[in-house]
Parts: C-alpha cells; sequence; structure tokens
DNA sequence: CAAAATTTGCTGAACATTCATTCAATATAG
DNA sequence: CTATATTGAATGAATGTTCAGCAAATTTTG
C-alpha cells in the first residue's frame, strides 16, 4: 500500500520575507498569523483532538503562554484559524472566477480547477479542513464557517449550470446538478485528504472533469491535458 | 436560519429485543453492543474531542469504570466502534447490490440509493462518521476503516460503469467516473451531515440520480419518483 | 434440594496525567 | 523610562485508568 505524495508548500511565515520583524518582538499582526500557521501545522499533524496549545506554541517556536497573549483562549485560536482558511478559500475561488473571462464553460472549468489548486488542495490544509468537520456538527460556531463552499458559492454554481442548459438545452434540474457538483468537489477533497487509495490532485481533478464532460457534453471536449472548450453557436462573441 | 430535519433512529440495543438479560447482568456480547451504541450517541452529540469515557458510561447507564472492563482502553473502544460501523455499510451495500436482480443499470442505482437509505444515513450515524474522518489522517489505525467505500465497494462501481459503457457507448473513462460518483455520494454525506443548507436525504438522493442521469443517458429517464430504468436493445433478455 | 464455593459482571473512589489558563517577572522597542 | 511583548513556572480542572470490593449468577458439594 503505498502513499500517494502529495506535495506540501512550506509554512511560509517563518522566513521573514521582507521589513517583518522576527526574532524577540513582532507585531500583534505577524504573531497572529504565525500562530495560526503553526495551529494548521499541529491540526494536519495530530488531529483536532491532539492540537494542543504547548504542540502550538512549540511549533511558533515562542513560549507556553504565548497563544493566551494573543488569541486569548483556545477555542478563539481555533475560530481564527478557521476563519483565516475560509477567507483565503473564498477570496480562491472568487479569484479564479474573475480571471477566467465571460464565458461561462470556461468559468465554471476555472471554478473546478481552482479547487486542486496547491495553493489551496495540500495535505496540510485539507488535513486542517477535515478537522474542523469532524467537529463541526456540535459547534455552532464552526458549522458556518466549516462549509467553504458556502451560500454565495453554491449559488454562483447554479447560475452557471442554467445558463449552460439555457445555452444548448440540456434536461437537468440546474440546483439539484450544481448540488451534485459541489458535494463531488469536497468529496474529492475528502479522499485526496485521506490519502490511502491511489488518488492525487491529478486523478481528483481527472475525475471532476468526467463529471463535466457528461454533464455538458456539448461545451467540453476530452483533450490530452485534461478540458478543452468547445464553441457554442448560441453564445455570439459580441467584444470583438 | 432553519435546520432540515433528519430523522433520528432510536438506539436499538436500549430495549430488552428478546431473552437477552438486561439490567443487573448481561452478557459480554450484549453489554459491547450497548457500548458502542452509546459511544456514537456521544460522538453525535458531543463530537471526537469532547466524547469521553465518562458520557459514554452515562448514556449506557452503567459505571464509570465499564468501558474499561470491557475495552481495556477508550482507544479500543473507538476503533471497535469504527469497526461497527464499517461493519454495517459493508453488509448494507452488499446486500443492496445483491437484491437488485441481473440489470446493470438497475444495480447501480440501487447501490445509490442505499447509500440514502434511514438505516444507514441518519444524523447520528453521519456524524459519527463524520467525527472519525477529523481524526483519520493522524490515527493509522482508523484510516483503513474511516473510507466505508472501499476497494470492494471501489471496483464494483468501476465494473458497473465499464458494463453501461460497453451497454450503450458512453466515451467516458470509467475509473474517473466511478471515483466521481463514490466521491460525490461522500460529499452529500458530508453536506447531510452539515446539515446547515437545505439538503435532506431527498434532495441528496435526487442530487445524486441527477449525477446518473447525465452520466447514463441512455439508462435512465427521469420521473416524478426519482430514477427509472430504460431497456437497452443491446442487453438481450436471456432470462426468459 | 439447600448451602457453600466459585465465576463473572459491575461499581465507584482513588490516582496519575495531561493540558488550558493565569500571572508575576523579565526583556525589548520607541 | 514607559508601554508592550514575552516568558515559564504554578495552578486547577478534566479525564482515562486502576483496582479492591460487592453482587448476581452458576456450579459444586453435602
Amino acid at each position: 500500500m503505498k502513499t500517494i505524495e502529495m506535495e506540501d508548500e512550506p509554512t511560509e511565515v517563518d522566513r521573514p520575507s521582507g521589513p517583518e520583524k522576527r526574532g524577540r518582538k513582532a507585531s500583534k499582526e505577524v504573531r497572529r498569523q504565525q500562530l495560526i500557521e503553526a495551529t494548521i501545522d499541529s491540526l494536519a499533524k495530530r488531529g483536532y483532538s491532539e492540537t494542543t496549545m504547548a504542540d502550538v506554541a512549540d511549533g511558533a517556536k515562542l513560549s507556553r503562554g504565548i497563544v493566551n497573549f494573543h488569541f486569548e483562549s483556545k477555542e478563539k485560536l481555533l475560530v481564527a484559524t478557521l476563519q483565516y482558511m475560509y477567507d483565503e478559500y473564498s477570496a480562491h475561488w472568487r479569484n479564479a472566477y474573475e480571471k477566467a473571462g465571460d464565458n461561462t464553460a470556461d468559468q465554471l472549468k476555472a471554478l473546478v480547477a481552482a479547487d486542486f489548486d496547491r495553493a489551496i488542495c495540500n495535505k496540510r490544509k485539507l488535513a486542517a479542513w477535515c478537522a474542523f468537520w469532524g467537529e463541526a456538527k456540535s459547534r455552532p460556531t464552526y458549522q458556518a464557517l466549516s462549509g467553504a463552499r458556502d451560500t454565495a458559492y453554491q449559488n454562483l454554481l447554479s447560475d452557471l449550470c442554467s445558463r449552460l442548459k439555457t445555452e444548448a438545452g440540456y434536461d437537468f434540474e440546474p440546483q439539484a446538478l450544481a448540488l451534485a457538483l459541489s458535494a463531488l468537489l469536497e468529496g474529492l477533497w475528502l479522499r485526496l485528504m485521506m490519502g490511502l487509495e491511489d488518488v492525487s490532485r491529478e486523478t481528483a481533478l481527472q475525475a471532476a472533469n468526467a463529471f463535466l464532460l457528461t454533464a455538458f457534453p456539448k461545451h467540453y471536449t476530452s483533450e490530452k491535458n485534461g478540458l478543452q472548450r468547445l464553441d457554442t453557436r448560441e453564445a455570439p462573441l459580441l467584444m470583438k
């Protein structure tokens, strides 16, 4: 049973990347960021139930009492960490969507691809997400933030599915298909996180693309390197 | 923000359903079962990190030291609980598969429907599953059992996808589509567990069926009450 | 059949450990 | 010098584990 290597991005805060102060004293914000990164490390390495204040402090190479100074309590540190990951994920898919241009099929393809981007989708982050999922049901505070794919995301997916439907005349239910798609993405994350089977970022993206291909056969075609968009006659090119 | 009610099946072991002894003394196996059910309750109610031996014992209405007597340690109790859920899930889908008859499309439909059966898919069980998922990465012991949809399940899905492909000449990659399907099912479970959005067992099943419908348009058609199988000419009816 | 002996299941107080939190003392920056 | 950041030992609460003893069931003995 071989384990698939999923490249980890190194913690970015550790190395002094600019004029920020490291070592003896640093600003409130820099320390908070540093502690949040250490928290993600600990969640990924030891899981939620075994993540301790001491481990976080050690990971940040600071003293034991430091977390209570910057965040007041363990609970608040964890909420801040979850909020951080939530914000990062939101910014990431919104950015991918912005940059995708005006074509609906391209936009959907970009959203799906964004989910498997190294910056978001790596062992460390996925493990941290999953750690929170495991606690979300019993903690109201986590519940709202644990579903990274929130209402805005879900609405956008529904909208894109609707548009593709009217463009090419599919006969699916846009709401149901959008739900299926986002559940699929989350499910693939879960597989990646578990890391037992032969599922890598690449095969996961292939599976997601296989879905797009079967659901929107008039919009995409299969190519060597993933998905290719097909031109739809119904969309006149107004821009040029 | 309204929460969707997902009906809970009551704990089955509590009521004396047969000649088993309750009250003062009971056999080893009955007690173990009872404690496992109490563990699932606790996991669902409080999450993994706040499930304590005391809570499990209280839930089973037994004394504090009881768990260490029947299982030796908390760790072993949790492994036994996970194993129990794994076995139950396995038996459930295998049974659904057996009863589905000889038609490949029916078999696939039955497997998908089985995932949203009350017996398997209820708030209590899903919450317990998710609690384990959150710890799986950092605990080798959990890893093998946490993926309820195991290799055997995955292979069966791949096989069914292959057959449908040859029956009707789709052009997807069976492996990738099977991975997408099982990830979709797991992702829907995750949504159901979170219970924030308007996702009920019924809408989840609809989303899964929407997937089947788009992926295998020559095998299924949409009906009021879910999915209907279409006859494929390529499958001669040898039986009658 | 009845009493005694033994096995088996169970209890709950005591113990040890882990861990979040507090805070007085200390070091650094401005 | 003053305000701010940091340290690390002390504290206390929570909790998993142990175990001596008790009670019900079962077997043995008279």
